[in-house]
DNA sequence: ATGGCCTGATCTTCAGGA
């Protein structure tokens, strides 16, 4: 069984892209973040002719997140139960459903902005709330995966240059302890292999010829319970849709299980 | 070549991304 996650960044303007690489790539379970559509916008017709059905939980032309399967799709959860407001707004930024053998949650974990504003509270209140929610699936022994845009780089060794990171998010003491309590709940980083260079980033900003010179991120995560993060059999970053025009600025995390 | 982005909506300008 292949499962992925991949920040699209707009389904819309992606849709091509995606429908291509979900055929080349034979993934059966893809999570999907950074929709920028609407329910009502979201290519679930497309999708379905494709073999998927679709789990959706977006509002508009911010964040949005969805889980596509061709192995079934049950008990859908939009968002989490005990998840924090944004500005008195409660965000699209995870969904949850029972994938055949799996569950799995799609989360697009808040970006935070600047360390100090309010974005970056929030960020860590939400990933709170998140490591609340998955607990019990975590310590489970059916096999769970949280996968998705985490927005922060677990060490040192996955951003391109820690200099160029010195007083900025994604890379602080407050983010990556709170990746740490959420693998305290039982759930292991998936780290895939890179298909080019040493490190396995997922994320090269679309500026200043970052993916090129390869100044790159590893921010797009799969955190597995023990029983799928021991079924697992290989598990890469596919760099090649980074590609080209037309490219979303992150690519597509792919793991294999034997379930 | 010493610069260099992309998206959708509020739409020729902006917020947000990280």
């Amino acid at each position: 069984m292949r499962i992925a996650t991949w920040n699209v960044n707009s389904i819309t303007a992606r849709l091509p892209r995606l429908l291509a690489w979900l055929e080349s790539s034979g993934t059966d379970v893809l999570c999907v973040q950074e929709t920028k559509s609407t329910e009502e916008q979201f290519p679930a017709e497309e999708l379905r002719a494709a073999g998927y059905e679709s789990a959706v939980n977006a509002t508009g032309r911010w964040n949005g997140v969805a889980l596509l399967s061709r192995v079934g799709l049950e008990d859908v959860v939009k968002g989490l139960p005990e998840g924090p407001e944004y500005d008195g707004v409660t965000e699209p930024r995870a969904v949850g459903a029972t994938c055949g053998p799996v569950r799995l949650w799609s989360v697009y974990v808040p970006n935070g902005r600047e360390v100090g504003h309010d974005h970056y509270a929030y960020k860590l209140r939400w990933l709170d709330a998140l490591r609340k929610t998955v607990a019990d699936d975590a310590a489970g022994s059916r096999p769970f995966a949280v996968l998705g845009d985490f927005n922060v780089a677990p060490t040192d060794d996955d951003v391109w240059d820690l200099s160029r990171f010195v007083g900025a998010t994604h890379v602080t003491p407050d983010e990556r302890a709170a990746l740490a309590a959420l693998r305290a709940e039982g759930l292991t980083d998936v780290v895939p292999r890179p298909l080019k260079y040493d490190r396995p980033y997922t994320y090269w900003d679309y500026r200043e010829l970052g993916f090129p010179k390869n100044r790159g991120m590893r921010i797009d995560l799969v955190y597995g319970n023990a029983a799928l993060a021991g079924a697992v059999k290989d598990s890469y970053v596919d760099r090649e849709e980074r590609k080209g025009k037309g490219a979303s600025d992150h690519a597509p995390v792919v793991v294999d299980l034997d379930v």
